[in-house]
Formats: structure tokens, sequence, C-alpha cells
DNA sequence: GCCTCCAGTTAAACCGGTTTAAAGAGCATC
DNA sequence: GATGCTCTTTAAACCGGTTTAACTGGAGGC
């Protein structure tokens, strides 16, 4: 483990100055082609890299962009969502040579801290914002901070950042219309937590759906997301006078328990129950029934919030919203006809 | 949003040099007290931080950690492990004003792309080494890369860096413990990838526990830690000419998966089969039957691993290896005495 | 009164790049 | 042959810290 060579090794061996040899790496206009390619066999043969934390330094800006995640109410530790959304951004900037850093915020402070941590150690030059609440105070905080960013679906309030849009309304509306379909009236929603913005567009729609068959909720739950929460409002709806015949649940987590409370609860899914959940989570495919849900491709989102965000850090102004292919609906065994 | 403050600045102010409020700042012997009092004052008024780069630049450390992650075959998306592992890592950096750098490696690259990148961008101090393979080839190419590094559980070649220890042979023997209790003779196994030291360990527990009790495995089917492995192998060990009573899986992904896929061949779970996983992951206590699982505490496991590696990449010598609480039986609904 | 010693402080070099202003070379112009 | 101009190249400043070696001023010893 010989020490890394330097932009002066480089520069003394191709018999030109270290400004020179920066010219060179960067492409810059100024230079001979023959002294170009010198400088440059020069760093092959030498293995030269330059080095992140001089340039860091020199140029302030961190090639790295930051993820911030509350870890609290177990919403990450099953969410099939991060993982792969991660994945998608890892996609783009291992070709540019960046890092993601992850900050996880932990119960005792608030979510705002961690983008105060990352701006200020300056450890980030943008940052991803998931997850977003109604009037979402870390839009305001980010502008005071001076941080770029870009937000993973539309925000309600003014935001000058733009957004990667996978839209929720198409799958959540197909949904409905599977279940109006195969006769049921009676279905009930178990939505998300109504500060989210996405889990509110989600009941917006299933709303919507709904009524444009000409039916209203029979009832609505609001869960939290976990699983914990899923049998809770399960519960609850079976234990109504006129119980309903299919429930549509925010995500899979709460679906996959809800199959599991209907079960203990003696019913058998979907003869007595249909069930529907909303991710495609990696078990709805093999839980016993095979949950029907709705696909996204977080994947592709994160690849997609990765491009977008690179264009505002790189200065880019105006950067475009960008719409991502809507969700779709995945058919499986949990869904049929209501009881007679 | 006005340009940060630098050093000198705080050394302009408070009437010294820039090596005096370096001193201060690090709490370097040297100074009068009443020097110090006066810096910290000056830097506290206009609000000065250290700029991270800076800092990088001259001392030659990252002030980050590293932690690689395959996210091909799924292995990623659901696991409940890493989640709350990270969620523990932070705990500990956020404390140092240390950061987690990510590296997802895709598809088309090895891991060791992933730590090769990592080392070379110089972006971390250290690494987290998880998922162990048998003669795991990271370690070599650790060594030679000259990055410090914890691995997760003992590997079973020769490692200079310490080890953050999991125990999973307590909570394996006591799984079997309690097939045997409630009268299994015939028990399977689903294993995972032998290439992983875990993998392999969990199952050498499982073969001993049942030696212990005079019985030796059904049948041993290797799965690969996915929930697609776990229907798979599921049905593969129901259509034996006598199938186990009972199964034990090395994840509760392949069990869930694997309890769908007994549901759904029109076996009652546990009346006609039993069936234990391990993780404790969230969904676990949810379906039904409640997953009858061994319990680790990854939260507890991250935290320990940063404390650990940051002990070695603050050179630290001989740090020792760190023994957790051994995982333990959480004994739900899905196991019950066998069939008559 | 002079020399030593030491605690306290500072100037300057350094980390490894980028960037700017200026110097130098080569050639055409008058 | 001096002047001007373009094309290359370089020296030096800079980013914001840390660290080392040298320099103070005052106390203490003789």
């Amino acid at each position: 483990m010989t020490k890394r060579p330097t932009i002066a090794d480089v520069a003394r061996r191709a018999g030109v100055s270290k400004g020179s040899v920066s010219f060179a790496l960067n492409g810059r206009p100024g230079l001979a082609q023959s002294t170009v390619d010198k400088i440059l066999a020069a760093a092959d043969e030498l293995g030269w890299r330059p080095s992140n934390r001089a340039r860091s330094l020199s140029v302030s800006k961190a090639f790295a962009l930051g993820l911030v995640i509350t870890r609290d109410p177990a919403v990450l530790s099953s969410d099939p969502f991060f993982p792969a959304f991660i994945a998608g951004v890892e996609s783009v900037l291992s070709t540019r040579g960046q890092a993601l850093v992850l900050q996880v915020v932990t119960a005792g402070e608030s979510e705002e801290d961690g983008y105060r941590r990352l701006a200020q150690d300056a450890r980030v030059d943008g940052v991803f914002l998931s997850d977003l609440r109604h009037d979402d105070p870390r839009i305001g905080l980010l502008v005071e901070l001076g941080l770029p960013a870009v937000t993973l679906n539309r925000p309600d309030g003014e935001s000058p950042f733009p957004a990667v849009i996978l839209d929720d309304r198409p799958g959540t509306g197909a949904v409905v219309e599977h279940l109006v379909g195969l006769g049921h009236t009676r279905i009930a929603q178990v939505a998300g937590p109504p500060a989210f913005v996405h889990a509110t567009a989600r009941s917006t729609a299933f709303a919507e759906a709904l009524a444009a068959a000409g039916l209203e909720p029979v009832a609505v739950e609001t869960g939290d997301f976990t699983a914990a929460g899923g049998i809770e409002t399960t519960r609850r709806l079976l234990a109504l006078p006129e119980p309903p015949t299919a429930i549509f649940y925010a995500n899979d987590r709460m679906a996959i328990a809800g199959l599991g409370a209907a079960q203990a609860a003696g019913l058998t899914v979907p003869d007595d129950l249909s069930i529907a959940g909303f991710d495609d989570s990696e078990l709805a495919e093999y839980v016993h029934p095979g949950l029907t849900t709705v696909r996204a491709d977080p994947f592709r989102f994160g690849e997609a919030a990765a491009q977008t965000l690179n264009r505002v850090v790189d200065g880019d102004t105006d950067v475009p919203d960008v719409e991502l292919p809507p969700a779709e609906l995945v058919v499986r065994r949990s869904t049929a006809a209501p009881p007679l």
C-alpha cells in the first residue's frame, strides 16, 4: 500500500506544470493536443486518479447526494420502496463517481435535523425529499439552507424544486374498477396517515373512482403503513354491523397483515372477503392467496430522481418535472366476486 | 445564505492566529485557558463549524464509514436486516459527525468493485463487511486496499479485522428443541445458500441440535433467501414420499412464502405442518398463523459494529471481537404438535 | 545584569487539487 | 526590426483546515 500519486507526480512525469495536468484532465481548451496526450499517458502510467477531497475543497462540491430517512415507526424496516429506490439512485451515481450519503434520523430528533446536519457538514450537493407531507416544512428549510433538492412526487405547496412524479391514481382507479367489475359494492379502504401527500392522494383517487362507479366507501380507516396498523384497522372493519366485502389497503404491508387478520377471524379470502394492496412487494406474490396489488417501479423512480437532482446540482435552471409511467394493477387470487 | 465563516474569520475576531484556533478547537495543550475561552467564544459568536472538506484534506480522513450491499437477488428488497442495522450504525455515527456512505452494487459488477470504488475515491475510513462468504475474497481485497473493516460475524479464514458476533446457534438449537418437544421427529430444513458463512452455520447448528435429540434431518433443501425460493423448496419437501411434519427455514421471508405454499397445497398450519422462520421480521407476527421464529437485534448489531469499526479507524490496535446477546426463540402459532 | 528556560503563540508549510493572471513562443504585419 | 496578436504554458494564489518549527516575553537562577 504505497501512497497514491498526486497531480504533482503526473506533472513531473509529463514534464509540465500542475495547472496543465488539471486542464488536460478536465478537458479544457487551450492546451495543444500533443500535450494533452502526453499528460493523459503519464496519468495512465501512474494510475493517477484525482483526489476527491482536494477537488471537493477547491471546487466546493461534495460529489455526493443525500437521502434522509426516518426510522421511527418501523416504516422503514420492511418498506420495499427504499431499497429499490436506492439501488436506482446508485445506478446513476456510480457512473459519475458520486456517492450516496444516508442520514437516518432516530427517534429523538426531527427529520429536519437530518437535513440540517447534511447541510452544515456540507456533506452533499443535494438531497432527495421523500414522503412529502402537506405544506411540508422541509421545503422551506432546504431553501433556507441553500441545499438543492428534488421532490418525490409533487408537493402541494409552492416549491422551487423539480418533482419526479409517479402517479398513483391510475393504479388506484384500476383496483376500484376491478373490484366493482367483480360485483363489489361494499368496499372499504385502509388509508395511510393523512399527513402524507401520497396517502391522501391515494385516498382521494379511491373516493373519486368509487364515485365514478356510483358508489361510496362503506368505511375508511386510517392506518399507519405498519403491519400492526393493518391488523387493527382490519379488525375494526370486520366488526362493523355491515362489514365490507372488499378492502383496499394503502400498502402491501397493511394488506398482508389484514389478510392474516381476516383469516384469523375465520374468513376465507377471497371467498368471504377480497383484499387488495399497493406496492407489489416481494411477498405479495407468495402469500396465500397471492395479493392483488398495484405495482410501481421504485428502481426507475430512483434513477429518474438522481438524474433530475443532478441536473439541478449542475446548475441547470428550470429543470422540468419528470413523469414516470404510472403504477399498474396486478391481479392475483386475493380478489374475487363477493359472497352472495 | 451568506458564506459560512472560516477559521481565519474566527482568528481575526479573537485576535489570534489560525493555528491557535485550530489548537483550541481540537483541545490541544499549550494554549492558555484564557485564550481558549476567547477563541471558543469568538467561534460561537460567528457560528463557526470547521469545514469537513478542509479537514478531510489536511488530516486525510473522510469522516465517513461505508457499507456495500449487493442488490441483485432481491436479497435486499425485503430484507429486514439492513434497514435496522443501518439505523443502529447511524445512531453511533451521528453523534460523532460522521456520515454513512452507501454503495449499492448493481447486477453487472462484482461486489468487490464496490469496495474498490470506495477505496479509490477515499470516500470512507472503513467499511462493514456483511454476509461473509467462506474464504471470503473481500478480506484479502480490503487488506490490499488498506481499508479498515469490521466483519459481521466471524469469518472462517484468517482475518485481521475484529468481528462483531451474533451467535445464531442458541436460537437455532431452541427452535429444534421446541419442535422436538412438541413431538416432531420428521423435521426438514430450508437452508440458505451454502456460500454464506451464516447460512452454513445455521445449517450445522440445526444438524447438531437434531443429533443431540437423537434425530436426523428428514431432508435439507437449499433456498436462496428469497420468497420464490421459499415456495419452490417447500413444494419439493411436501412432495416427498414421507413429507416432514415441521420445516425450519433459514429466514422469515422463505418461511412466510413457505407458509403460503403449504396453505395453497391445502395444508393447515400448524395442524398438518409446523413452520418456523428466522429473523422475526415485522410481518412474522401478523401473518396467519403467526410465525414461530428467532429474533435477533439488528439495531444493536449496527451500533456495536459502528463502535468497533470506529475503534479500528481511530488507530486502536487489537480491537477485540464483540459478542452480542444471542438470538432467541419466539414461539407463535405456526408450530404445534405433529398430526397423529 | 545576563543567561536560560519555558509556556504561549505564531508564521509558514502542507494536504492535492483548481483557477487566474501573466509570461513566453511563434508568426504575420507594416 | 519593432509591434501586435494568437496560441500555449506556467507560476502563484486559493480552497480551509492542521501541523511543525521558530519565535516571543517574562520568570527564575546565578
